[in-house]
DNA sequence: CCGTTGTGTTGAAAATACTGAACGCCCTCG
DNA sequence: CGAGGGCGTTCAGTATTTTCAACACAACGG
């Protein structure tokens, strides 16, 4: 993530110069220039002072949103996607082509006895997906669940979770989560 | 946002102490220290350091931990979708009890002949999918792609796209999209 | 009881970021 | 042509952050 540009191109898809931006940010455009030509590294503050002028908040800075080339791969064919098997369980991602992706959209297979772990996980974000295959259990926040064809579930990604087959045929979700933590 | 506050809970979340998470960043430990106490406003280079040990994205670190009430139902029946069509295109939104959403996780038919038409939108975003029955036309930026039951997609919303049916057996899509427009 | 190891904090010195006042460049207007 | 105003860059000096080496406190074991 390279601050300097990431700043300039923000600046200049808002029309601003950097003289102007240093005023409404409350500091002097020498310090602009220097974070833009990365001579420095700016401070949490600083950086958040420049931002204000923008406006912007530091989590839309530092979210590669809007960086892409026009020619990335748009379509994966069913033997294309990356294997980020966990285990027993089969999981595979789409869009190998967008390393700064947004979402994790994957296609998991849970055969009979697979089960995530009780590590239960409580990395930030939301997820949802829908089972196409099977049955699964799932557990959030302690309540279980069971999931069948064509059910579906939304929740955020904070609470403790865990997938479990304990049924004697192959259960296929596809999910989403975001952010991506791939 | 307090930066220290959220650094000591991330830390302590993970189980760190100050000199292992310094140790594991390559900083001092009193860098950590004071970052915590908030006697100083660390360098974004700094902060990334800290936070590779973790290992934490400053995207990560700057997104508000927005917590959930507990009881916000998880599982969706088949049936308990909302339904949000558009035309001929049958869609179905998962998770209607999360009016702050993140994700627009959607279960898509199209049947023969259905066309999400030529508006091209250009929100921002990036979305993704995969087709589970059928066979579908998808359009994006131009380009002309054709995907077959199992095959997937992933792009920027900003890019102009469009989905088409031109065959005579329906097409089932499951997709997601954030942010959720809904 | 003392030595050892763990924790977080603090002070002076070194490293780094920020300011303020230049500079050079390009444009426009008189 | 020359004055004025815009732009981004640079440099010396100041302000801030980071390091290094202590310090104080608590827990554990010999």
């Amino acid at each position: 993530m390279d601050v300097g540009v990431r700043l300039q191109t923000i600046r200049k898809l808002k029309g601003l110069s950097q003289r102007e931006l240093a005023k409404r940010a409350g500091v002097t455009n020498s310090t602009i220039s220097m974070i833009e030509k990365n001579s420095v590294s700016p401070s949490i503050s600083s950086l958040k002072k420049v931002l204000s002028g923008i406006p912007m908040s530091l989590v839309e800075f530092f979210s590669p949103d809007f960086e892409q080339g026009s020619d990335t791969q748009v379509v994966y064919k069913a033997g294309e996607l990356i294997d980020i098997s966990d285990g027993a369980v089969s999981m595979k991602l789409v869009g190998k082509a967008h390393p700064g992706r947004a979402i994790a959209f994957l296609s998991e297979t849970y055969p009979p006895g697979a089960d995530t772990g009780t590590d239960m996980l409580a990395h930030q974000g939301e997820e949802a997906g829908m089972l196409v295959e099977g049955r699964l259990e799932l557990t959030v926040n302690g309540q279980t669940y069971l999931l069948e064809t064509g059910d579906s579930y939304y929740f955020e990604s904070s609470k403790p979770h865990r997938f479990r087959n304990p049924f004697d045929t192959p259960a296929k979700l596809i999910s989403a989560t975001t952010p991506a933590n791939f």
